[in-house]
RNA sequence: CGGGGUGUAGCUUAGCCUGGUAGAGCGCCUGGUUUGGGACCAGGAGGUCGCAGGUUCGAAUCCUGUCGCCCCGACCA
């Protein structure tokens, strides 16, 4: 039990002035928070709590699931990121760490950097420690401050360059295992979610710099986020933007057979899909062949897609190139013999294809059957293009972004898209990292194997700001019961009343009894300032004592969520608080 | 890193265009009146106008540089 005024609670009337969306504003206004510079924050007493709740539903969930807690540095020596394999992706995002003395020391310093996430840190130790199958798998967790220097950090707590994340990473002696694991975690994960009362859900993702064969997301709807979910309520498909896709080419889809020949065109200065649209020309995007030049580990490649669709970059990560980049007119003129605008992949109009890595084709070109594509020859076209006829393609894949309103793989029904909060993801990785720093282990038949892992994170200071930015109003956050900083709010309008503070403290030890978390506001204030205050901070039961109703021998029972009050005789306060905790508790039980 | 914006008291801000005593509201302190949805009255403290340089008799205001912050983009484990 807390007493306000001996507690540090400071809430504000405005909002300020650097703060843009609904949870950023009450995370300051509410005193959780307050910042010390761009993405760093102080976790006010408030604020702490809320974190403390989380960290140990968290804790709780992975306990349940086998995970191990531990703890590790997060000062880093430099050497065991330069040995990992995404030391060039990472860098740029890393902290460095040396001393800030005045050199006077001599010497060079050792090089430091600070943790933005510990698969080098983990995979090493584990190799040293754990070499026998009896001893997999194993699954360790921490949860702790992590640190990445944004280039932009933005909305408070969303994107910070400290924050607080829980990271989990397996260890198994098979490829099942690893599956079996990742599972595991998965159903933890949405444990954890449902537990702290925010509406989650897990989506398809890509694998990104972190590598590996499939990949999660967990992801909080909110129209601030910053990723785009694609999903059918039907059959409950949902994928990140960068992973989704579509039965936009129908399964029985019978390609164009070949009609007329290769005709080349001028079409002097049209180098864009829309001009070729344009008249004189009048040829429709999705009757266009969109090429692409890219360059993969130093060696170019093309991307054909339907000239009305959109690259997914990302999905280019299935090609296997450890880097690529779009590439430049420079790099491209010499090997396809044209500058952009006027390129293609029509068999023998390509200067030199033999340079090329490959050609890959997006699916969705076989809907074009037979249409326009450039001709390798600046300011010309050709026509009648044949998809399995004419053009050089060394592998199909998904490449293309998908649009809302396309057919889902499944259930055929449009697909629907919304914008969400990241807040946790799981990957399955394979051996990437066991490989690199030779985490290894002996099998029972005496054979060196490589472990196979998985990594999972959940972003914990993000996690709260995303439940304030799903469950607020008009007037203040709507905490969740088991997130909440307290469940319970006695708000004394009278602390000076012997009797009011006594009834406080018997309710509130009641309701400690039933297991809340309770505070008392016993501040001289107005009655207006500690309803607008309760309000603020979203506690989910508020008890009113005032003057009044004791003389009639009751007082006041709200939930934040409802509008209606409900009198409580003082005698009977005892057993209905105990209840409406109760209650409640059952409700957020999982 | 590119584009845009912004920096004045603990917070929200006016003043800047057109140079001439730095103003308000909230909060804070003292006293009084109030007391069920952010009270009122009186008095008071608090600002080298982000920092540095320049122009000028004179700069919060104009110019240059610099730093911080916010938004959009790029990026994003």
């Amino acid at each position: 039990m807390k007493l306000w005024s001996q507690f540090f609670i400071p809430t504000l009337k405005e909002s300020p002035a650097d703060a843009e969306i609904a949870s950023h504003k009450l995370l300051v206004r509410a005193g959780l928070v307050r910042k010390l510079a761009g993405g760093l924050y102080t976790y006010m007493p408030l604020g702490l709590r809320v974190i403390h709740k989380l960290t140990q539903m968290c804790r709780e969930e992975l306990d349940s699931a086998g995970a191990i807690e531990l703890w590790m540095p997060h000062v880093h020596p430099v050497e065991l990121w330069q040995q990992g394999p995404r030391w060039a992706a990472a860098r740029e995002i890393m902290f460095r760490a040396d001393s800030a003395g005045d050199g006077k020391r001599g010497g060079r310093e050792p090089e430091w950097v600070l943790g933005p996430t510990h698969e080098e840190i983990i995979t090493p130790l584990v190799k040293a420690e754990i070499t026998s199958y009896r001893d997999l798998p194993k699954n360790f967790y921490q949860i702790a401050t992590k640190f990445r220097n944004e280039i932009r950090p933005r909305y408070g707590l969303m994107r910070a360059r400290e924050f607080i994340m829980m990271d989990a990473y397996s260890f198994d002696a098979t490829d099942e295992g690893a599956t079996k694991s990742y599972h595991a975690m998965k159903r933890a994960y949405e444990a954890f979610f449902r537990r702290i009362g925010a509406q989650s859900i897990a989506v398809e993702a890509d694998t990104g710099v972190m590598g590996g064969s499939f990949s999660h997301e967990f992801m909080v709807p909110a129209e601030v986020g910053d990723d785009d979910v694609i999903y059918c309520e039907e059959s409950g498909y949902a994928a990140n933007r960068e992973k989704a896709t579509s039965a936009i080419v129908p399964a029985n889809w019978t390609d164009a057979a070949p009609g007329a020949a290769v005709e080349e065109f001028a079409t002097p200065g049209v180098v864009t899909i829309a001009a070729l649209e344009a008249a004189p020309y009048s040829v429709p995007g999705d009757r266009q062949f969109k090429t692409l030049v890219f360059v993969g580990d130093s060696k170019l490649f093309l991307v054909i897609l339907r000239g009305s669709d959109e690259l997914e970059e990302a999905k280019l990560g299935s090609l296997g190139f450890t880097v690529f980049r779009p590439a430049t007119p420079e790099e491209i003129e010499p090997v396809m013999g044209a500058k952009p605008g006027s390129l293609g992949a029509v068999r023998g109009t390509i200067k030199d294809a033999p340079a090329l890595a490959g050609v890959f084709a997006d699916h969705a070109i076989r809907l074009v059957g037979e249409g326009t594509t450039g001709a390798n020859r600046d300011g010309f076209h050709l026509r009648n293009v044949n998809v399995t006829r004419d053009l050089a393609i060394t592998k199909f894949g998904d490449f293309r972004r998908v649009r809302p309103g396309e057919p889902d793989v499944q259930s055929g029904k449009p697909l629907q898209v919304r914008r969400g909060i990241e807040v946790g993801h799981i990957f399955k990785l394979g051996t990437k990292y066991s490989e690199k720093f030779g985490a290894q282990y002996t099998d029972d038949q005496k054979q060196t194997q490589l472990m196979v892992m998985g990594c999972y994170g959940i972003g914990i200071s993000r996690t709260m700001q995303a439940i304030i930015e799903q469950r607020h109003d008009a007037d203040g956050i709507v905490w969740p019961w088991n997130s909440a900083p307290f469940q319970v709010l006695i708000c004394v309008l009278d602390p000076q009343v012997p009797e009011a503070m006594a009834l406080a403290r018997q309710l509130g030890a009641a309701a400690e009894s039933a297991g809340a978390d309770v505070l008392i506001d016993d501040r001289a204030e107005r009655p207006g300032v500690k309803f607008k205050d309760a309000d603020l901070i979203g506690i989910p039961l508020r008890l009113t004592i005032g003057g009044k109703g004791l003389k009639e021998g009751i007082f006041e029972l709200k939930w934040r969520t409802q509008k209606d009050i409900a009198k409580v005789p003082v005698a009977e306060g005892e057993a209905r608080v105990v209840a409406e905790v109760n209650s409640a508790r059952q409700a957020a039980a999982v």
